[in-house]
DNA sequence: AAGTAATCGAGACGGTACGTCCAGTCTTACA
DNA sequence: TGTAAGACTGGACGTACCGTCTCGATTACTT
């Protein structure tokens, strides 16, 4: 009587776990755009039809092999503002250099642009990543008396916002001086 | 002898125009992905021989037609770095909630990430529309004596990686409280 | 255990069927080049992949399509060898003259100038058709003691060769007294 | 006043004559079917509008460059029925197994069947074939005070037909025994 | 020798068909 | 009940050919 409704049968895992590794692999490998449920169904040896049966779209297939890109995100403890911001800068930069999920990322922010749902993985997603910058600010910022000039989700984005910049749009180089130069600023702000 | 190489069938101008509008359409409605040249042959008229007979394939049509996406982009001279880059910055900002291209530039980065063609056409298109940017800030910095401390290049960057940053990523509002916020910062940089 | 390899889908069979009516529509109509797998598939109602995935090839098509065009023929037995024989003929002459097959077969003859598996089909349904000619100048020489002066298949070739040649060639009338003229021939021959 | 509609102009010459030729080229390799126009105006170096200009429609080509195809017939005279008749069938034989035409024939029967033009050509082509054993039993025939009782178009058939059933629809082959045991068979028949 | 008319090449145009690939649904048999 | 296997409709892909068209460059014959 403790768990009435388990779901027991280990094939299921093993279908989900083999089409999420499939698609995760076609999907780094060529975008969203570039994975095919045939051709999942065909290299994972899951049958197309249990495929349909797990995931009610092509999209929403995406969006769980999506949501499993990145890894966990913890706000580190260096001492100072700028220790902390410089230590997530420089990781997210190094991810946005290596990571699967960097050439997979233009792919879900087109989709979001006309689709809800994966518009709402996004989101999701997205939040998880931003997380632990927004949470060292707010813990330099804790022992302040009077109320910041600037937002907190303001300084995030004047931080994050060139890396991503340069990393898809302009594709100028992401080295550790402008790194640098960025985490200048969004302390700056954060004292304001 | 003054046009030497006119092209005088008119049948062929008729053409090019007619597919580009209705790819242009269907861009701006269903993305980059959603353009298809069975449909664009169809609503254009054009048979698709004809469409294939210029360009030789898919991403070459969507190429061409991307090209053509944004309007001219001129620097303004308010008389005031401050005024200049807020001016630039508030255009900037009305385009990403406005105009077609903001909802087809995701795509076109996707599509980036693994067509080099593509990805050349991304830069041409993007290095013309952050001219404007650099501009004001080198007309600002050109009497300056001794060597700036941040590239111009940076600066732009910090002004408008937060802008696309707050459009595609965060999807966070894009406020005229904001948009001041980073001019501000960019201002500061620029005179260091 | 009587039937081991049933095939219970019976979508397979009503496809099957459905294309097969309409390619020998088309057959019947226009010749095997007049016959089109896009316009079979409009007017059969099923889709081109799947009349793809039944047959890898026109041309196995319209084999297949062409192998169910005539009945079945058997030696008839009057009790005379030029009964048999001007019943054979009578009627190989009214198929020439009515069947669907009389008009199809030089677009087959043709195909299978070039094309070696048509070639083979033409092979195997020709044999069929002829058959019964030779069996009934068999039956006819069984009883002799010396050996025939002229081979059987000769005979055959020259009953039923001018026949074809009217139809096709010269496209002379077929008329009762032409038949009975090659009767007599093909008689005499075997006799010898 | 001399010759007020003489055509002197040798452009339109060489290029009915690099189309033909070329036509006739594919022909023979491809069957009727095979000749497409586009890879004609390609490889003869004339322009597809000047091909439509001399020729209303590919089968007015086609027709064209069929009729140049065999070579010119005539009557031999060996003094005897039995010694004409079998230099024409063995010319004809050897022709079937050898000469070009051979393996067009079909194709120009089969659009015969649809095409009233085409059937005309045939004819016409077919009579000119079909003459010279026409007159060779005419000539010997000739001397004969009383009616003859097998039409001489009836002994050509009878002779020719088989030799063309052997050489496209029973395939088997077609050697000295068989043309001799034909050639009997004619002569049999013109002495009736 | 200049001018006019016939002829040409180059190739764009709208269409139809080709054979392939994929999305998403449906049917059946096996475990 | 969940799966594998695979048939099904529908639609896009990029290519080949047909027969028509537009255009400017050659060529031949007139004057």
């Amino acid at each position: 009587m403790v768990h009435p409704s388990r779901s027991p049968d280990r094939r299921v895992e093993r279908s989900r776990a083999a089409v999420l590794a499939e698609t995760h692999r076609q999907m780094t490998r060529s975008g969203l755009g570039g994975v095919s449920i045939d051709e999942v169904a065909r290299a994972s040896g899951v049958a197309k039809t249990t495929i349909y049966r797990h995931w009610p779209t092509r999209a929403a297939l995406l969006i769980d092999a999506c949501s499993q890109l990145g890894g966990p995100h913890e706000a580190p403890d260096t001492g100072s503002l700028r220790g902390d911001l410089h230590a997530l800068a420089s990781g997210l930069v190094h991810q946005l250099r290596t990571a699967n999920w960097s050439a997979v990322y233009p792919s879900i922010v087109d989709t979001a642009e006309r689709d809800t749902d994966v518009a709402a993985m996004q989101r999701e997603w997205h939040g998880r990543l931003m997380a632990p910058f927004a949470a060292v600010i707010s813990r330099a910022r804790a022992g302040r008396e009077n109320q910041a000039a600037v937002a907190t989700a303001d300084v995030v984005a004047a931080l994050v916002g060139p890396l991503f910049y340069r990393r898809w749009m302009s594709k100028e180089p992401l080295d550790e001086a402008f790194v640098s130069t960025m985490v200048d600023q969004a302390v700056a702000m954060a004292a304001r």
